[in-house]
DNA sequence: ACATCTTGAGTAACCGGTTACATTTAACGT
DNA sequence: ACGTTAAATGTAACCGGTTACTCAAGATGT
């Protein structure tokens, strides 16, 4: 592999010519340019961007923290925020950290070690289980809530669910049951929030007994719908805080013999690109996924730049989207 | 940020020894040790691994190419990589190429720029249609066909849809039509080769209006399916190249109030995640995502120690899954 | 007691770029 | 013709580690 020194002896020119021809092509002679754009041809000369990272003490590189890469809605940040990177010339380490603290903290070493120069986090911020913020790695968090004490993108979570159970309330529903996502998980927090929002502003009181706890698969959600085909008293509707399990819920309540959305109707978040296709279409929250990755890059960039970022959080609106799977509920 | 020489001023020895009890601490005598452990605790040294990199001429890191991260077996094959990678200490720059040419061309500049030390490519390799393989840049196809000049590992796709077909065959289905996806695709090419070795084996003459062209997207698969729900003779079976497009082409075919698989069977390929929870679930190939993954990283790596891989292709076994979107064609 | 070997530690070159500073060359004004 | 200034180029230090080589000191053998 040819280096700079190769390349300048063979134009007949000084290194730092020859880097200046790279770098700053202004401030050399047109005859010296082509000189050493003949030397690099003739040479086959790559820049070793490794020395160049070292020498400029930036890494060009910014690490995604995914708890789950197979999960539709981060891949759509991770694009988002990908095609921003790309735009700045910088490389995208994607941490895939399988909810492990352990591997999380292997990434943000990374960032530590001057590999990459900031961090974006896309798991939700909870107290006392967040390695982040620490001080000297910029972050930002793409998936947050409320109260996130670091820079954050991310969307209404408590008004975007309490917009769902109103409008189930709204078609006459009364009992609506819940499959949520992890107790402690911040979203499953701000998304009960909401709906307990919406039942006391119409004055239905909450039921404990109407919630199950599922874990955002398929498969919890599957399960926790026998807590509710079970019941004497069937809820009406069903509110699930993501769509694989409210498609879960759906192959169960259908396999009880339940009709949808006569007998029960259900609703998701996320708005997964199934959602639309499976039977009966989902009717869902869809996030503006991209939207979030790109807006989240932005921020880590404009930390990186150490400009005073204008703002530090930003809440994106949501779309509420009513397809077939709700209905009024039976006379 | 401290370095090195502050290290070995703090402990009162030189940056040598300081470089030795990090890397090769038994050539250093426990004293010694002791010293720059306590040194490092002091000014909570981190090493500076881009220096680290570039006098190592190594960048420990690899590059996946991806043509769509939103993809769920990309996902997993991502995972499986990762995996991997993870117990080498080496990180995984993402590359979402979106089918671009020009994107592609950019990743493989991280290695011959020395920012990455090989590739993973997850496009099916297809002439005058590669930019791999490039002398110099090792590389992988993880998501290979028939025929590709570089290392890879891949399914049997002629065998996977020969034995899909034969089974629906083995039904009963003499008229089976097939959403394809692109016709220049490998995945497409080869899947074909097996429909049309299983017809022939059954002495069922291949008619070219059964074939139906998709893009492996739920959209086209809804598409695609009117093309035979119009037919006055509709095919009793349909042969669908991936599991979203079978999605698609439910949804496409119940909406024209046939039922699955009473009237009309279908197939997938793939084995998503929610393919066992739509309605009917359906009868589908399984790829071993994750071993995909694993075993190409496994094969990327032998390649940068500079083994003679012992082999240099891989073929992974499928899993053929019967599930209830398949049943004999009504008398 | 002296030569030889072993082990731990130090010195300094090196990786391949960037860039501050010095030097050369050309252009210009009077 | 000569001094002044600007532009182009060259020289060499530097980034922060690694490591070949050197050296000193203690251990071992005869």
């Amino acid at each position: 592999m040819s280096t700079i020194r190769d390349v300048s002896k063979e134009a007949g020119l000084s290194i730092a010519t020859v880097s200046r021809a790279l770098s700053a092509p202004e401030k050399v002679t047109p005859e010296s340019l082509k000189k050493v754009h003949d030397a690099i041809e003739l040479l086959q000369y790559r820049p070793n961007m490794l020395s160049q990272k070292f020498r400029n003490k930036q890494a060009n590189a910014i690490v995604i923290l995914v708890p789950d890469i197979a999960n539709l809605f981060f891949a759509k940040v991770i694009s988002g925020i990908e095609s921003v990177a790309q735009k700045k010339g910088f490389s995208v380490l994607l941490g895939d950290t399988r909810d492990s603290k352990a591997l999380e903290k292997q990434y943000i070493n990374l960032v530590e070690t001057r590999q990459a120069d900031g961090i974006i986090q896309l798991r939700p911020y909870s107290e006392n289980d967040s390695l982040l913020p620490i001080a000297r790695v910029p972050a930002v968090n793409a998936s947050g809530c409320e109260n996130t004490p670091y820079p954050t993108v991310r969307i209404d979570n408590v008004g975007a669910a309490k917009e769902v159970v109103k409008y189930l309330i709204s078609l006459g529903h009364k009992r609506i049951g819940v499959i949520t996502g992890l107790q402690r998980n911040p979203h499953t927090i701000d998304r009960l929030k909401g709906y307990k929002q919406a039942l006391a502003e119409a004055n239905i009181a909450f039921d404990q007994s109407l919630l199950a706890e599922g874990d955002f698969t398929l498969w919890s959600g599957l399960q926790a719908s026998e807590h509710f085909s079970r019941m004497s008293d069937i809820p009406t509707a069903l509110f699930c805080m993501n769509d694989e399990m409210a498609i879960g819920a759906m192959k169960g309540l259908k396999s009880k013999g339940l009709r949808l959305p006569q007998d029960i109707s259900i609703t998701g978040f996320d708005d997964l690109d199934v959602s639309r296709y499976c039977d009966p279409p989902l009717t869902t929250v869809a996030q503006p996924a991209e939207k979030i990755g790109e807006r989240s890059a932005d921020l880590l960039f404009q930390l990186l730049d150490e400009q005073q970022p204008t703002q530090t959080e930003y809440v994106l609106p949501i779309e509420f989207i009513i397809r077939q799977s709700t209905a009024p509920p039976r006379a």
